[in-house]
DNA sequence: TTAATATGCAACCATTTGGTTGCATGTCAA
DNA sequence: TTGACATGCAACCAAATGGTTGCATATTAA
């Protein structure tokens, strides 16, 4: 999970799951196109995506696609976020009794 | 929304924000005693989640009392996961099918 | 008032991160 | 078969990150 999280603490990351999201099994070099930076440096990238169980390759030919597994951001949501979540109203509630008790 | 994320990709980030969430308000020296490493180090991090408005502080005297604001949490959860999550099955069942055409 | 406690600030350091360039390899098409 | 195209690998570099130590400041309590 700490890999999850790590790979999408980055905007250029996010911004290849976006795309991959707009139109999924893109090759390297058309995720590339739409980068402003070298094929190296979106190569790194899409590895830890990859590593962290976010990206899905299928070598295909000289060509690599790339496909979203949105399973990873599904059990954060889940598990991690859901947790804080749930107790959403009321530690809102609780702050603001605090803060009122202390004017 | 950047903040938030990178924020959240440190374990002890989200240590700390574990920590608050089991009991609210804690103060600084609190937090440090289930912390590994030095005051300044917490300190550096808490600062990190203030900034990315994930903890609310409140001056106490010669303490510093944190809380918990679960609010940009949901909010990622809402805007950002909840996209991916949507389309979830869509996705895998897409990929399935696109695996099973090439074997 | 003075000592202990709680926090703040800043310099410093090692490692990680995000990017580059250069070259190698593998595959398709003429 | 040969050239063009898609990707892989590795060395290198600047900047950010996560941690430290040392000292300063502010508040509470004796």
């Amino acid at each position: 999970m700490d890999a999850v999280f790590r790979a999408l603490a980055d905007p250029t990351r996010r911004q290849l799951l976006d795309n991959l999201h707009a139109r999924n099994g893109q090759t390297l070099n058309a995720l590339c196109a739409q980068m402003d930076m070298t094929r190296q440096a979106v190569t790194k990238h899409l590895a830890i995506l990859e590593e962290a169980n976010l990206v899905t390759t299928l070598r295909k030919g000289r060509e690599k696609q790339h496909y979203l597994n949105p399973v990873p951001i599904n059990e954060i949501a889940e598990r991690w976020i859901g947790k804080f979540e749930r107790h959403r109203l009321d530690a809102l509630s609780d702050l603001k009794k605090r803060l009122e008790r202390e004017d």
